[in-house]
DNA sequence: TGGTCTCATTGGATCGATCAAGGCCGTCGA
DNA sequence: TCGACGGCCTTGATCGATCCAATGAGACCA
């Protein structure tokens, strides 16, 4: 058990297990990589000197070998203060979960902010990570391009809105499945009236969400006319544009493209006596900590992000394979978290 | 300019750049790491030919020679649903970046939820990575424990509070200045009847918290007997709580110790009908995305994280320098950012 | 001219693992 | 009895960088 080591001395290496177990270096190799290869005795004996020297495989040695990292890098945007954005938190954490399953690390890197590529080059010449997940594929993802092009391995969590000759593996939530159950719901519980609020035309992602909205309200034959905002994706915006479908064109409910937006629908019910969940329901979009915790409780669209943490991980593992193996996009659908908001 | 590089090829090694350059390995090594020792001319020629065959060095290798592997380990818990917990979100940001112009990346990683110290011992052992930066400290941090007597290289966020005697750095925000900060700033509206909402008395950091809201009432001549309330960091224990306070004790406004705290006071004002921030003023602690975007706002205590990024770093370097130096902990003062719900 | 000193540059060894061959031993069929 | 074969293990080469000691060129002085 005391698996103790010099302190400050270096740590063992496989020679020094080989030496202790009376075999050869390949023969503890093939003990840690081939057990197989290796009668049960000697395997026994050699993993025996493995657990008294406390060895484990030193990580730069075996990378330069195989010319692997074992890294998987994702490239983090500056956290956006004043929204409800909570994506990321949950994401990375099912992800570094799940790559430590499949033998992965996750290493974090930062970019100019300006520049989607930066960062990206760096890492695959010097091979640091094996491969890259990427994220941020609304702004018509040129990171995925250009890493196509470099025929880097990655993984998007988003499908490629702009790109249909896209090859790469992709895995994504599909929104307007998301919008349409936070729409259905609405009307369910009696609402004709359901107003938009959502982000500006050319964002895709907003545009298909939005298209979940139209497709539950026309399905029901309700009309949607006048009855949509496109904002910028900010508390504020969300308070004006409610203020004025408010005004304008009297819902009952609204459905929003983010949980920021639904906040800033909150706002202008608190502005004007109302109540949230009485007399006009809110749904969010992304199940933010925000929408945990506000009073009453605010309904949200929630992806499956671990659900999508597993299937990016199991991509990777088809494009880090001898041969690759591209598999095709992967679409989850998405949940709705009831709360007293509707 | 066009730095291509072979589709599918191997990337070019030390030995490509020497002999395009017409040096040796050595030289081109110096080049990188040391260009001081290069005639003005050579360089410029190495340099030249680096850029041209998109050079740069296989860290594999570098890590094998240097016993070294520029990454920073951090595991990350699993984020808290149903809390306003975000302070991990913004450090992580900050310490990517900070890490970044030290040449350092981040290397995330998971460990068994019941287990502070799995997920360590195996990437020290296999030189995975250079140091660590632990974070939860405040369950009496056993991993800082663990780590000193490994002789492990690794930086605290969060002071040793069990331990006076160790000796690792570490940097920290001192907690009581925050509330110390909030409470003065209700008192200096006007009111007298301040009450507390924190964490259980085995939480240290949570008694840190108190006795600065306990530290500005006494200043004042405050009373702070039957004020005080120790509870689950949840909301709806934050929302009980701040039920009995108002009942019993009949304050005007309330310091919490998180945000998520907070918001349960602010759950009960709704139960009532009152409003934050004009019958009762209401101060959280975090500074999270919640408290940025929930009607009226909620005033809290930020803590300086993007600061303590940098003198995170900074003791690193100096640990992993050569002989380490290890300063005294760092202590940083955090700010209030004010809102409606004050 | 020869000796010494400085400084850029060189070639070989090395970090610790895995890959690719090759050796030893016993079994089996002819 | 011999060779082929397969299971198990060993040996030497290799990945791509850096460390180390040594070499070569040039400057300066006697």
């Amino acid at each position: 058990m005391g698996r103790r080591i010099g302190r400050l001395a270096t740590p063992p290496t496989l020679a020094d297990v080989a030496e202790r177990a009376g075999v050869s270096r390949q023969t503890v190799s093939n003990a840690v990589n081939n057990p197989d290869l290796l009668r049960s005795d000697t395997l026994a004996r050699v993993l025996a000197a493995i657990d008294e020297l406390g060895y484990s495989p030193n990580r730069a040695a075996r990378n330069l070998r195989t010319r692997a990292s074992h890294l998987i890098g994702m490239r983090i945007n500056p956290a956006q203060e004043g929204t409800a954005n909570a994506t990321m938190d949950r994401f990375v954490h099912s992800l570094v979960e799940t790559s430590r399953e499949a033998g992965y690390h996750v290493l974090l890197f930062a970019g100019d902010h300006d520049d989607p590529i930066s960062g990206y080059d760096d890492l695959l010449r010097s091979t640091t990570v094996d491969a890259f997940v990427i994220t941020d594929t609304y702004l018509g993802n040129p990171q995925a391009a250009w890493l196509e092009q470099r025929r880097a391995p990655f993984v998007a969590f988003g499908r490629p809105w702009d790109n249909q000759a896209a090859e790469h593996a992709w895995v994504d939530v599909d929104g307007a499945a998301g919008t349409d159950l936070a729409t259905s719901h609405l009307i369910e519980r009696g609402h004709h009236r359901i107003a938009w609020i959502g982000w500006r035309k050319d964002s895709v992602i907003g545009e298909d969400r939005r298209s979940g909205w139209t497709r539950a309200m026309h399905a029901r034959g309700l009309a949607t006319t006048g009855l949509a905002s496109r904002v910028e994706d900010t508390v504020a915006s969300g308070r004006e544009a409610s203020a004025v479908l408010l005004d304008e064109a009297h819902p009952t409910a609204f459905v929003c493209a983010s949980d920021t937006l639904a906040m800033g629908v909150l706002h202008t019910l608190r502005d004007r006596g109302m109540e949230a969940g009485r007399e006009i329901a809110v749904v969010g979009f992304d199940d933010s900590q925000v929408a945990q915790v506000v009073p009453p409780g605010l309904t949200s669209v929630r992806q499956p992000l671990e659900q999508v943490a597993i299937e990016i991980v199991k991509a990777l593992e088809g494009i880090l394979a001898h041969p690759p193996v591209i598999g095709p996009g992967v679409m989850l659908t998405p949940t709705l978290a009831l709360r007293g908001s509707s």
